[in-house]
DNA sequence: GACAGCCGTGGAAGCGCTTCCACGGCACCG
DNA sequence: CGGTGCCGTGGAAGCGCTTCCACGGCTGTC
């Protein structure tokens, strides 16, 4: 191993001027540079960043904490932070939550410079007391999906409004006329405290009320986020025969797929005889043609990192930046009016 | 931030004996041992990992060079080796890589035990000068979903057969009846050189010589990884009128799916007036219905991950590991015998 | 022509840990 | 009862870098 010894042996100068060298210190005169320059390029020298970080106190690295396997949106949100990440000099660690042991693990081990400069999370709102020791040790943390337990600060939360999200959604279906407008979404009191698909559907609540729509608990159905609950569960609704809905709201597009399959599996044609609406905008909802809530994943992602990028570039960084990224409708093919109307059509 | 000494002077020992409580040395009596754990409990002291890394030449970190954004199949393999990294101690550290530059930066970065103890590789074959480097410097290589260069030695390969898995989709298609099949994969030069496209095109090609099909230029087409592209290629075959292929084999679901689009998109039928095979099995291709080889993606993301780990924990390692996993033929409802035959049942 | 001041540089100290070496104390042996 | 050996321990050295301090030599000024 080479080491900034050699190169200065090498350059026949001191190890401080080779150091002054690699930080683009001013005060180094250039035929100095020079020769400094050529014995790294001769050795083929590269820094040690551990010696590097332990003397400069930080370690050029970002900690993400993403529920990496629970939600197919986080895939295409680290991509945005990958991306943005990869035009920066910070290295990305990537720390994966399936479970609250999991994340105060995470946590725990994250709550000091020495580990991460800097911290992006992803949709799990964390504890507070992490939240304040991260603080002190002068981490900045970016919520990413998540907004901050109150009375705590973060450097910056980049979100989406997701009330008014399931607002757009149910509106969407209101204004087709239709009126028996399930839900399906994730257990409110999921483990980990994801909250989206709760405020989806206080949009969803709120909306059809406003409309003077009645809010049938009969119609809103809880499960894991994965395809195969979601399907089960509208093989439920579906059971309510002659009560069964005439579309289906899903918080997330993977389980708008479950919906369709369930569906599609009962013999019921969409949206002539179900429209269902979805939530993300994935990647393969353009292919299937769900109508969905838009959200700007891979977007949101590079918005989270370039935050964190600013607030890790301003020294007494102290400001804290809010981003809310817009929603949109996207109506494809999934969602029509409901049947007794296109049978008043017809 | 508390260190080492505040601990042992907590103690009332020397920094040495914290130390060796902390590296479970049995040089430590069990009076001392107990004294020393409630210093740190009381301080809440966690070493600092980059001093212990400066110290023991090692960071505890693996570096996971991926092509995250151009295969979807990167996606569930990372996830394995999320899962598998989880286990053990080491953190991960995520490197993408989109082009050439971009793959020869993070290998000059990573060729020092200084930056990752280890280094798994996705799909790319690294370039055998870095290889070497990596081996001097003592970093074990685990390759998965490639094969290292001739002559040159890595700790392990995890890859499945391509080759064989294009003559299980082929001879899937040809045991149906079809004799106009056509191939859509990835552009052969393409500029990271991933080869199971390639492969599996020969595999393609290999089986329909051995049935004495011939093998059509035509029906032959090549294009980036992206399902926009798979769907124009397809709609070049489907252009050919008469001579279009009665069914198409698609290097991966992602493509399979574009070829999907562009049949439906021509108002045809699958699989009555033509199948489609994929390759991967990702997760929407059970929803869409596609039939395809299936690769075991998660678990070939584990296993590289464990061999990696092995490699680690035996100090002079120097056994080469190579897993070959099984691929499974998936039949779902996009393949048939072609349309003649059908007629001629009917 | 002497002195102040600045620029460029060398080198030591220190970051927080591991590990090696040395040493004191004890048990055991002859 | 003295010597040998081992166990448990303290402490220093060293990992490779940054940074601070000190210093030599130059320029510029009165």
């Amino acid at each position: 191993m080479v080491t900034i010894a050699d190169v200065a042996a090498k350059a026949g100068v001191g190890a401080g001027t080779v150091s002054r060298v690699l930080n683009d210190s001013p005060q180094v005169s250039a035929a100095t540079r020079a020769r400094v320059l050529a014995a790294i390029e001769e050795l083929d020298y590269r820094p040690n960043p551990m010696a590097r970080g332990l003397s400069r106190g930080r370690c050029q690295t970002v900690g993400v904490v993403v529920p990496f396997f629970t939600h197919a949106s986080a895939v295409e949100r680290l991509r945005g932070v990958v991306a943005e990440l990869d035009t920066s000099r910070y290295d990305l660690v990537l720390f994966n939550v399936e479970s609250p042991v999991h994340r105060d693990e995470h946590f725990a081990a994250l709550t000091r410079r020495d580990r991460a400069d800097g911290l992006l999370v992803m949709s799990l709102p964390p504890p507070s007391s992490d939240l304040e020791r991260l603080a002190a040790a002068g981490v900045p943390v970016v919520l990413l999906d998540a907004r901050p337990p109150e009375d705590t600060q973060v450097a910056a939360t980049v979100v989406t409004d997701d009330v008014e999200g399931g607002r757009i959604a149910t509106h969407h279906l209101l204004a087709l006329g239709h009126e028996r407008i399930a839900f399906l979404g994730d257990d409110p009191a999921n483990p980990l405290g994801f909250v989206s698909s709760v405020e989806r559907e206080q949009g969803y609540r709120a909306t059809l009320e406003a409309a003077g729509v009645e809010v049938r608990p009969e119609l809103i159905r809880h499960g894991p986020h994965v395809r195969s609950t979601a399907r089960r569960r509208t093989e439920e609704l579906l059971a309510l025969r002659a009560d069964r809905p005439t579309a289906v709201f899903a918080a997330s597009d993977t389980q708008a797929l479950g919906v369709l399959e369930a569906v599609r599996a009962a013999g019921l044609r969409v949206p002539d005889d179900i429209s269902v609406v979805g939530f993300d905008d994935i990647e393969v909802s353009s292919y299937v043609g769900l109508t969905t809530v838009r959200q700007p994943l891979y977007e949101s992602g590079r918005r989270a990192a370039a935050r964190l990028l600013e607030a890790l570039g301003t020294e007494g960084h102290d400001g804290t930046t809010h981003d809310e990224l817009d929603l949109d409708l996207i109506v494809r093919s999934t969602t029509g009016p409901p049947p007794d109307r296109v049978r008043g059509r017809g």
